[in-house]
DNA sequence: TTGAAAGCGCTACCAC
DNA sequence: GTGGTAGCGCTTTCAA
C-alpha cells in the first residue's frame, strides 16, 4: 500500500539513503556495480521517486503551467498538443487551467502557480484581460511566463504570435479582390492586441482600396456571452447592404454561416466570408470555407521551446525571444469570386458530391 | 525574488511558524485578531503556500492526473472541459497527459503518477493498450482510477461510458430503414471495448434486418497510422455496393465525406454516412452529417466527479460506481433517404446558401 | 566510493 | 491560544 522510498531501498540493500540516492541518479561517483544493485531493486519494487519531496528540495518542480481561455476550440487544443509534446521530450509535467475568458480566474490560477509550483508558465490572456500584475508577481518570483497567441502588447516578456496584422490584411484584401465593397469586421475583446492587430490590418486593406471605413460594420463580441451566437445575424439584418465577413475567430465564422442559412443568403454569390479558423473540416462545409489559419500546434511548440529555454537556463526571458510565425490563407469557395460564376456549379456539385 | 514562507511571515509578526501555519489554515485554537494580522501580512507579501512542501507532508497532492489518446478532438477537450470545472470546485490541479494511442507512454506516464504525484487519475485508454499491469500498480499504491470512454472491459473499475452498444445499434437501425442494404463499418482498434460494443449493436441491428453481416464490410484503422485517412476511399473503391456508412469515430466519417467527394458520389443519394461525432460544425457540413453524439462534457464532469468522491473519502472504488451516460442520435442530411428526394433540392439548396 | 546529517517548507503532535 | 519540535522523502554538502 504504502509507497517504496528510499529508506526501505536502503535498508533492503544494507545501503545508506545517499548512496541510493545517488545511484538512482547516475552520479559518477558511485561504483557500477552499486548501481547495478540499486537500479534491479528499484524496477523489482516498481519505486518511483516521490515528486514532491524532490520538488521541495531541488526548488524545481519539472512542471509548466499552461492557461489558456477555453479548450474546446481547435486552435487551443493543437496548441496544447504541442506544448505537451516539447513538455514530454524535457521530461516535464504539463498543469491545464481554463480561465473561461475570465480575468478573475485568470488571476487567481496566477497567483497560484507563483507559489513554486512550476518552473514556468504559458499564458494564453483572456479578453477580458486589462490588468496584468500577476505577471509581475511571477515576475519576482523568478518565474518565467511566455505569451502565445493572445498577449499583452506593452509588457517585456517573450510572445509567441502569429503574423496578424498581415493577415488581417490579406483577408480584407482577399474579399476585396473578390469583389466585396462591403466588409463587415466580426471581432472578439477590443484590448486584446490580436484582435487591434487583426482590425489594423482589416482598415489598412480598406484603406488601400480606397473603400471608406465604417465603424458600424465592426461589431465586438462580448466574451463568451451566448447573444454571440446571434451577432452575425443581427447585423446582416441592420445591414442587407453586406456583401463580404470577415471572422476574426473561427465561432464567428460558423455563426455567420448559420446567419446566412437563416436570411437566405446565398455563401458566395450573396455574401462572402472568410474567417480565422484551425477547422479540420472547413473544407467539408458548404460551401468550403476560406480561412485564415494559424499554425496552432507549432505555435505551441515555439512558445514551449522559448520558455524552456528560460527554465533551463533558469532566467527570465526578454520581449527579445519573440517569435512570430506565418499564418496561411487557404481560399476555399465561401469566397469564390462572381465573376467565377461559371465554374461555380462544377464546385457547387463537387462540394455537394453531386 | 525569493517566494516568503511561514519562516518570513512568523518572523515578522513575532509569532510561530506553527501559529501562521494554523492561523491561515483557519484553525479554530486561534483568536481571531492573531488570524487577522496573520491575514493581512500574508496578503500584502503575496504569500502562498509552497505546494510541495504542503503535498509532502499531508500526503496529498491536491492534483489530479488526465490522460487521454489525443486532444486535437471535440470529444477529448469538451471532455477536458467538464474535468476542469470539477477540479477546480474541489480546488483541484489537472495534470494532463496525451498518450498519443501508444501504450508505451501511458505506460511509462501511469508508472509516473503511481509515485503520489497525484491523488487520482482519469484514464481514457490508447487503443493500443492490452495489458492492464499499470492499473494495478497504481491500485497498490492507493490511488483510484476512473475509466472513461475507452475503457476495459473487464477490469473491477468505476467506469463512465455512453451507451455504445445502443449507439451502435440506433445508428445502423438508422441507415437500414433510410434503404441502405450494404452497409460499411469504419472503426478503431478491435481491442477497444467500445469498439467492440459499437460493433456489436451494428452486428445486431443488421441481423434484425435479416441483412446479412459481411466480414468484408467492418474495416478497422490503424492507431494514428497515415493511411487511415485513404481506408474509406480504398473499401469505396472495392466494394462499389456500399450503400451506407457507419463511422464510429468522428475523423473516420470525415475521411468518408472526403472518399464520396473523390470518388463522385453523392452523399446521401449513392452512400448515406453515419458516424459518432462532436463536431459543432456537424450541421455546417455539405451535406449536414448525421451523428451520434456523446455527452463529453457531461462524461468528463461525470468521470471527475466519480473520481472525486473516492479522493475525498479516501478510498478505492470499485466497478459499481459506474455510470453510463446516453448518446443522441441528431439526423441530418446525410443520410436523408432516398423516398424523400422531391425535397431534396430545397434541402440541398439551403445547405448550399442558395 | 560510501555514510551521516542538515534542511527544503510545511503540518501535526504535544506541551504549557 | 500559542510555541517547540519532529518528520514527510529527497538531495547535497562534508567527512571518512
Amino acid at each position: 500500500m504504502k509507497p517504496v522510498n528510499l529508506k526501505k531501498l536502503a535498508q533492503e540493500l544494507n545501503l545508506s539513503i545517499a548512496t541510493v540516492s545517488r545511484a538512482l541518479n547516475d552520479r559518477y561517483d558511485i561504483s557500477q556495480p552499486t548501481k547495478d544493485r540499486v537500479r534491479a531493486l528499484a524496477n523489482k519494487l516498481n519505486y518511483e521517486p516521490n515528486h514532491h519531496a524532490s520538488s521541495l528540495r531541488r526548488n524545481k518542480s519539472k512542471t509548466i503551467g499552461v492557461v489558456i481561455p477555453e479548450v474546446d476550440n481547435h486552435f487551443f487544443s493543437l496548441a496544447i498538443k504541442g506544448i505537451e509534446e516539447v513538455a514530454r521530450r524535457n521530461n516535464y509535467h504539463v498543469l491545464i487551467y481554463l480561465s473561461h475568458e475570465d480575468y478573475q480566474r485568470e488571476l487567481a490560477v496566477m497567483r497560484l502557480l507563483a507559489s513554486g509550483r512550476v518552473d514556468g508558465v504559458l499564458l494564453s490572456v483572456a479578453s477580458e484581460s486589462q490588468d496584468f500584475a500577476h505577471l509581475d508577481l511571477l515576475r519576482e518570483r523568478g518565474i518565467p511566463v511566455v505569451l502565445f497567441d493572445r498577449v499583452y502588447a506593452g509588457k517585456d516578456m517573450p510572445k509567441v504570435t502569429t503574423d496578424d496584422y498581415e493577415s488581417g490584411y490579406r483577408a480584407t484584401q482577399h474579399l476585396l479582390e473578390a469583389g466585396c465593397r462591403v466588409i463587415a469586421h466580426l471581432t472578439i475583446a477590443h484590448t486584446l492586441s490580436i484582435s487591434q492587430r487583426r482590425m489594423q490590418g482589416y482598415q489598412a486593406a480598406l484603406q488601400q482600396f480606397r473603400v471608406p471605413y465604417d465603424e458600424e460594420l465592426v461589431v465586438c463580441e462580448a466574451a463568451g456571452k451566448p447573444q454571440s451566437a446571434s451577432l452575425p445575424q443581427t447585423l446582416l439584418t441592420q445591414r442587407p447592404d453586406i456583401d463580404g465577413i470577415f471572422a476574426a475567430v473561427e465561432s464567428l465564422a460558423m455563426s455567420s454561416y448559420e446567419a446566412c442559412h437563416n436570411l437566405g443568403l446565398r455563401i458566395p454569390k450573396d455574401v462572402k466570408i472568410i474567417g480565422f479558423s484551425n477547422l479540420k473540416t472547413a473544407s467539408l462545409l458548404a460551401p468550403p470555407l476560406t480561412t485564415i489559419t494559424q499554425p496552432a500546434y507549432e505555435i505551441g511548440k515555439e512558445a514551449a521551446s522559448v520558455l524552456f529555454q528560460a527554465v533551463v537556463k533558469n532566467r527570465l526571458v526578454s520581449a527579445a525571444q519573440s517569435k512570430e510565425l506565418k499564418s496561411e490563407l487557404i481560399v476555399r469557395a465561401s469566397t469564390a469570386s462572381t465573376t467565377l460564376s461559371s465554374k461555380e456549379p462544377v464546385a457547387l456539385a463537387l462540394a455537394l458530391g453531386r
